[in-house]
DNA sequence: ATAACATATGAATAATTGTTCATATGTTCA
DNA sequence: TGAACATATGAACAATTATTCATATGTTAT
């Protein structure tokens, strides 16, 4: 590893007072790893459309109930979708209003290119 | 996994058609997987201040050339990042507006709650 | 209570990934 | 050209993770 030349010191350490703490930069990445699979980007895309329960997410992405069950557990825990039953099924739904923004601006990102 | 119940025939078929190209939620969550660690993270909340060479970058993270230059070439293949030479330095900085705005919606989302 | 249904979950496996170490590449200056 | 510096990169290792299979939990209707 190189040495800090004088003349960077004074960026070195305003970029470091200008950085979020790093409990927010891990939560930050945390979120941003629950996003990072094509799975639950498709949960997440098809509950975009509304509330829906597990067994036709399941017909939608053509995958079998505990593979979709897993992820939407670990979307869960993330608080990117909550859940509601009815009967013997359950209803998820995205959130909050951000996860929506969120899954768009990075949907954006990809087709503006 | 359960059979497909006839009332929800029109919201499988209907979220399906809405859904977006599969290619587009593939490459989307490949763009929300590099945005999912932490050391990235904090690579780009400093480069969120400015441009910046490898060596200063190493001193605000605090880790060695070795593992940032790993991290680097991944948020520069995946578009996030872009870089240039200065002698024997390399500046890199944030490649477009997109990615700050993202790597804000993200921290927006974790500092709310 | 029991059967049928819808969903959740533990364990196992295969695949992916972040960091480290060692070394290579590219640049400047003497 | 050769030494010093800044950065990049290949290989190896440990850790994490997505899916599958088998089974458990919770709900409804008979």
């Amino acid at each position: 590893m190189s040495d800090i030349h004088p003349e960077h010191a004074h960026i070195i350490e305003q970029t470091k007072a200008n950085m979020p703490a790093e409990e927010i930069l891990e939560k930050t990445a945390e979120v941003f790893k629950v996003f990072g699979d094509k799975t639950r980007i498709r949960i997440l895309a098809a509950l975009s459309e509304g509330e829906m329960c597990v067994c036709c997410i399941c017909e939608i992405l053509g995958m079998n109930q505990s593979a979709v069950s897993h992820q939407l557990s670990v979307l869960k825990s993330a608080r990117l979708i909550k859940s509601r039953r009815e009967g013997k099924q359950m209803y998820y739904s995205l959130d909050d209003a951000h996860i929506g923004a969120i899954l768009c601006t990075g949907i954006s990102h990809v087709e503006e290119d």
